[in-house]
DNA sequence: AACTCTTTAGTCGCG
DNA sequence: CTAAAGAGTT
């Protein structure tokens, strides 16, 4: 019954489930928004008598797409077969699977991930003779992808210095090489699809019938092709509803575009977002906290998160000396929390960036208390197990030169530099894929012929099996079960091959398309929750960024420092600073009841000390708010390292030069030698050295070592 | 081909 | 400092 469905919502949550037309959401952390979303589909279907066929609804995240799929079945009797529920990149494979001709792609087109796509890149430069200390790869694949999130193709590129002219010429090139190998990088599948649906206007009118409504998550996260893409595949007659906080936008440098969000109000002539702004998670402090720092934002459609659930205590806050005394605090106030009864999985600890997570690491690991680390090498990235897949690839189709590579002197085989150098000549010359070289030239080198006759005979012994038991047969044939056995440390290794078949027993189980190149496509797509013990009583250890979406009893905000938190690097960006304290705004809205946020006036930071301010947004908390767990009101933060360098003007104040001009100290390289000045600001920051022997020489502050002497 | 030494880079990171 | 990639050596 629809009422059911219904039950317990608050009027602004009601209103969006319910509305009639299109909408945007702006739902603010902890109002409800997955519920929204998932019983609007129900009550889509119950009540409005729309098919399951005419839904479609995408995330960010697969986990996000999971849940959505899980709560709806619990909550509709029906199947939820024919939706269309994914990320867009789930959804974007899907449409090019089914439409692959059209879109002018290979039936079984393998999806690069971006440590394929990076590997392509130089393999393409190193073909082409590009200097990689002039055009680093690593630039051009960031050139690439952020072009092809424009919506732009190399032609179509807009080049006026001669550096970014070569960048396109190689773009180009990379597709090219791309369209030879059958090959489809991340960005490229939104391109694609894009492409196809723009140009194709029968499959366009196709879905736009088809589609009656459209959902999407996360719509602050959009970027501009996805918007585009979205456009495209709604008609004249289907209900958008988007669900989003511009607060909570903290992806701007991986394309995303809160714009999107006034765009589409515009686009659609919506007049007025529906606001939810009852949290349902935090007490008022923590509420009262976040809402002060992210009003100091211009630029958003503005919100207030209230509850009704109490004010709660206060925020407490800790001034440490350094980071290891923070790491100290952390863990005395952790073990406190667990005699008070507290579960460790309640408990999470937040930082900036992941070089933070070490001293945290250390302290915690000391104490004996279980912690996780997220987001580590996922499972589907870790070396033995892209091994693995790049066999299976190469079953698949073994033209994949990427795959080709990788695997065709791992377990060693005899194949050498050399032998590849004049395979790859051979390929050039015929114009042929590597595999096709190897065969025809195949008996020249023994290790490329036992190459050619594995993969062979692997392919023909694969055939007929299903999806497990093949890779079963990659992992013993290939050799890399024995290899890994012979290794000291292959322990975890080896479990993680085992668990490679067992990955491919569940894909099996859920999916309905059991061949080979779905589960590939599952493994560049998902990058896997593989991972062991997740379940156990850990504390919880994320980058902020990491901690989107998630809640906790308790948290702890670390590193409230100056050019860390807000990151020096982002305040040089246009709207930096807004992003820093977004990202400020997500640390404190994941707490549902007790936050500790810390800071260290000084912290090691790539073997260097460096002395840092307490971040601006600890004085944009109201002071009301927070008590000090410090004894004493603390001293001036900055008392320290002025006091260490008398009589240097520091070049900015969240540095403090370490050495005196004319003081002598030695160098690891080039030995003895005396500090005769100093040059810019900031991470440009530099020290000038002059040596006896090799003369003046500049380093950059932030990395050199030097020890005084 | 395997091993060791040297060099380099370092914000956040979904698919 | 540290991890990883590249260069150089045996």
């Amino acid at each position: 019954m629809p009422a059911d469905l219904l039950e317990g919502l608050n009027p602004d949550q009601l209103a969006a489930v319910t509305a009639p037309g299109s909408a945007l959401v702006l739902a603010g952390a902890g109002s409800g928004k997955t519920r929204v979303l998932t019983t609007r589909i129900a009550w889509l279907v119950q009540n409005a008598q729309v098919s399951p066929m005419g839904l479609l609804a995408v995330t960010f995240t697969n986990k996000a797409a999971k849940e959505m799929l899980t709560r709806l079945s619990a909550m509709l009797p029906i199947n939820t077969r024919g939706m269309w529920v994914g990320t867009f990149h789930g959804l974007c494979n899907r449409l090019l699977r089914a439409h692959h001709r059209d879109a002018g792609l290979p039936q079984l087109f393998q999806i690069l991930d971006s440590a394929d796509q990076l590997s392509a890149i130089k393999r393409l430069m190193k073909a082409l003779n590009v200097d990689t200390d002039k055009y680093e790869p690593r630039k051009l694949q960031h050139f690439i992808n952020m072009n092809k999130e424009a919506g732009l193709r190399a032609d179509k590129v807009e080049a006026w210095d001669p550096y970014t002219r070569r960048l396109t010429e190689l773009f180009g090139e990379y597709d090219g090489q791309c369209h030879r190998e059958g090959v489809v990088d991340f960005a490229e599948l939104l391109l694609r699809s894009y492409e196809l649906l723009s140009r194709n206007a029968l499959l366009r009118e196709h879905y736009q019938t088809r589609f009656r409504h459209i959902l999407v998550d996360e719509f602050q996260d959009t970027s501009k092709l996805q918007y585009a893409w979205l456009q495209l595949l709604a008609g004249p007659d289907t209900t958008l509803f988007a669900v989003g906080d511009d607060d909570q936008s903290i992806y701007a440098f991986r394309g995303a575009d809160v714009g999107n969000m006034g765009v589409f109000m515009r686009d659609l002539g919506i007049e007025a977002p529906i606001k939810l702004t009852q949290n349902y998670r935090s007490h008022s402090t923590i509420l009262d906290a976040a809402n002060a720092v992210i009003s100091r934002n211009e630029n958003r459609l503005g919100k207030d998160l209230w509850t009704d659930a109490g004010v709660g205590e206060q925020i407490r806050h800790y001034q440490a000396n350094d980071d290891r005394e923070e790491a100290g605090f952390v863990v005395e106030a952790i073990r406190e929390l667990y005699r008070e009864g507290l579960g460790y999985s309640d408990i999470a600890i937040l930082y900036r960036s992941n070089a933070q997570s070490r001293a945290i690491e250390h302290a915690l690991f000391t104490a004996g208390l279980p912690y996780r680390v997220y987001g580590g090498q996922r499972f589907f990235e870790r070396a033995e197990i892209k091994h693995a897949l790049a066999y299976m690839r190469l079953i698949a189709n073994p033209e994949d030169d990427n795959a080709l590579l990788r695997v065709v002197n791992f377990p060693t085989r005899g194949v050498g530099a050399r032998t590849l150098e004049l395979l790859d000549a051979a390929a050039r010359q015929g114009g042929m894929p590597l595999w096709q070289a190897a065969c025809a030239g195949g008996g020249k080198n023994k290790g490329l012929a036992g190459f050619v006759t594995l993969i062979e005979a692997m392919r023909a012994e694969a055939s007929d099996l299903p999806l497990p038991e093949v890779a079963e047969i990659v992992v013993e044939r290939s050799g890399l079960l024995a290899h890994y056995r012979a290794e000291k440390e292959g322990e975890s290794r080896i479990e993680n091959l085992n668990e490679l078949t067992n990955a491919a027993l569940a894909f099996a189980q859920e999916s309905d398309d059991h061949s080979l190149t779905a589960f590939l496509a599952h493994a560049a797509l998902e990058a896997g929750d593989h991972e062991a013990g997740a379940s156990a009583d850990a504390v919880q250890l994320m980058t902020v960024h990491a901690a989107k979406g998630l809640e906790f009893h308790t948290v702890f905000i670390t590193g409230l420092e100056e050019g860390l938190f807000p990151h020096e690097n982002a305040l040089s960006e246009v709207d930096g600073l807004e992003e820093e304290r977004r990202l400020m705004y997500v640390a404190l809205t994941r707490a549902r009841r007790r936050l500790f946020i810390s800071h260290a006036q000084m912290r090691m930071l790539h073997g260097q000390p460096r002395y840092g301010l307490p971040s601006r947004f600890l004085e944009e908390i109201p002071a009301a708010l927070v008590h000090s767990l410090n004894r004493r009101p603390a001293a001036p933060a900055y008392a320290a390292p002025a006091a260490r360098s008398p009589g240097v003007q520091p070049p900015q104040p969240s540095r403090n030069l370490p050495h005196k001009i004319g003081a002598r100290v030695s160098h690891a390289r080039y030995g003895e030698g005396v500090v005769s000045g100093y040059q810019g600001q900031g991470t440009e920051a530099e020290i000038r050295i002059a040596f006896p022997k090799v003369g003046d020489k500049w380093f950059l502050l932030d990395y050199v070592k030097l020890t005084a002497c």
